[in-house]
RNA sequence: GCGCCCUUCGUCUAGAGGCCUAGGACACCGCCCUUUCACGGCGGUAACAGGGGUUCGAAUCCCCUAGGGCGCGCCA
């Protein structure tokens, strides 16, 4: 008896799909997705001014990258302009809509008025019953809705419940411009309709239209589709989401290195909860979501909590698979291009074999970018501020004096190496930490990386001792200057072979 | 102004009359682990907007107040 389910996500494309957007989507392919049923995609483009084709590659996009699939054809609501001015037409031969004359002055005046007097409708009707051979000559009328004026207009939403209103508050609203172009009203009620959408999932801000759309839905004598308007998305300071905030395009995101996985959860766990769970699979969101358990009020935007499930995310996520979005995100950050002309398998195998080290430390994939410049950096490296501060006359010493006995190491690894500098901080009298400390500021320019150990491994031998050898070598004459290789990053000693 | 909606730790939320001396997560603060930073582990600070009811009993039901949001176009 229960039809298939088929919701819709219906932007304007009038700007870029920012996160609220995103959200809306997401519960509506959810929700279809949960029930075995169809999320179709609506371009509301009836708005001819303000639509634009970028924006309509950028709502693609952005639920692409989300990962958020529609079924079947995308519709452009302007295509169905002519469906839609034949239901006004059809309702103003059948008695329920009519023809209204009044001028945008007179609009005007019937706002103020209606303001000034404490009422809630705006419109009085006053060409509701008026006889169209009084029409004002010359005057392209539009078609409004002959509203009910009496009684109460009930949406049972999904989400928000039971919500009343009385019909003398809602006036009659217009479906057919005066250019002869229906309005946003008539188009999704019919396109709605047409496109057998049982489930209307969309935001708050759309509740009152509910209504008015209800009236378009009885005057045809259609049914009306489930709804479920879901709380809006505030800013952290809980006013309305502004670019500061997050009212970005999700392109933001994607060039902000968070991961579409940690996108779904952050959303999805905004408005909507399934007892303590906080993480969710795409499978297990799918299985857990229901239109019942979404909250009624709104939600403000949290970028630590988004960034904490993204580092959640890029943990849980294969090395090889970290490398690869990576580099699909390298045109998008800023500096990226340096890696991009430096990539080559072996690189791409050195940075998958340190992804291990690197990923437990990284919160977005740009924290992953910067944190693996050493990988890839060019000798002399580039040393930070901290690092300069770690390399001090006596921490170059204990680099020059360890040199050599990293020289001798035989078979180079991470065990390896941490054996033998174990020892000599050992012997040294020395913790460990103030011997790791200066390698690590030598080998990666900052005071902060993945296990020095690792360091060595993935830097490989002639790397490591290379770094070492910028850094401490000076100081070590009697053996650094024996490997004679070291001039070509050496600025100061001057001497090119 | 009118209409509608919302109000649990700083934030996201659990909670659908007794299980609540209100739970989880993020953030924050300690401690542990430790070669750095993280991760991880352990612990801590922290909330039912206010006031009236109803009830043996209210975070949960009702009313009022306050605060906030959305809507009120021939925009969507």
């Amino acid at each position: 008896m229960s039809d298939p389910v088929v919701t819709r996500f219906a932007p304007s494309p009038t700007g870029f799909l920012h996160i609220g957007g995103g959200r809306t989507a997401l519960f509506n392919w959810l929700y279809a997705r949960r029930f075995g049923g169809k999320m179709l995609l609506r371009i509301e483009d009836t708005d001819r001014e303000r639509s634009t084709s970028a924006a309509i590659a950028a709502i693609i996009e952005g639920l692409t990258w989300l990962g958020l699939t529609w079924d079947g054809e995308i519709v452009f609501q302007f295509a169905r302009a002519a469906r839609h001015r034949q239901i006004a037409e059809q309702l103003l031969s059948q008695g329920k809509a009519y023809h209204c004359y009044a001028s945008p002055e007179e609009l005007t005046a019937m706002r103020e008025a209606a303001r000034r007097e404490g009422r809630a409708k705006l419109y009085d009707g006053r060409w509701r019953d008026r006889d169209p051979s009084e029409a004002p000559p010359g005057v392209k009328p539009v078609i409004r809705l002959k509203a009910p004026q009496t009684g109460e207009t009930v949406i049972e939403d999904q989400v928000q419940g039971r919500v009343v209103w009385q019909n003398s508050d809602l006036d009659d609203l217009v479906l057919l411009r005066s250019d002869g172009n229906p309005t946003y009203m008539l188009a999704v009620v019919v396109d709605d309709h047409d496109m057998n959408v049982t489930h209307i999932i969309r935001g708050d801000d759309h509740l009152t239209n509910g209504a008015r759309q209800r009236h378009i839905y009885e005057a045809l004598g259609w049914h009306v589709p489930i709804m479920a308007h879901i709380p809006l998305i505030h800013g952290p300071d809980g006013s309305k989401l502004s670019k500061r905030h997050g009212a970005l395009g999700v392109d933001a995101y994607r060039a902000m290195g968070y991961l579409p996985a940690a996108m779904r959860n952050y959303l999805v766990r905004l408005g909507w909860a399934h007892g303590d769970q906080e993480t969710f699979s795409t499978a297990e969101m799918i299985a857990a979501f229901d239109l019942a358990a979404i909250g009624r009020s709104p939600a403000r935007f949290d970028f630590a909590k988004l960034e904490n499930l993204n580092g959640h995310y890029i943990r849980a996520t294969a090395d090889a698979d970290l490398v690869a979005m990576l580099e699909d995100l390298l045109p998008h950050i800023a500096g990226g291009e340096v890696l991009s002309h430096a990539m080559t398998p072996a690189l791409r195998a050195k940075l998958t074999a340190a992804m291990p080290g690197l990923k437990e430390r990284a919160k977005t994939l740009i924290e992953l970018f910067e944190a693996s410049r050493f990988l890839w950096a060019t000798r002399p490296i580039e040393v930070n501020e901290a690092a300069k501060a770690v390399l001090t006359p006596e921490a170059k010493a204990l680099i020059a004096t360890l040199l050599p006995e990293l020289t001798a190491v035989a078979g180079w690894n991470a065990a390896a190496v941490e054996a033998v500098v174990r020892a000599f901080a050992e012997r040294a009298g020395q913790k460990l930490g103030a011997v790791a400390q200066p390698l690590r500021a030598a080998l990666t320019g900052r005071t902060t990386s993945p296990p020095i150990f690792d360091v060595l491994d993935v830097l490989g031998r002639d790397e490591s001792l290379g770094r070492l050898r910028d850094i401490g070598g000076i100081l070590a004459g009697d053996s650094a200057s024996n490997s004679a290789n070291n001039s070509a990053s050496h600025s100061a000693s001057g001497g090119t072979p």
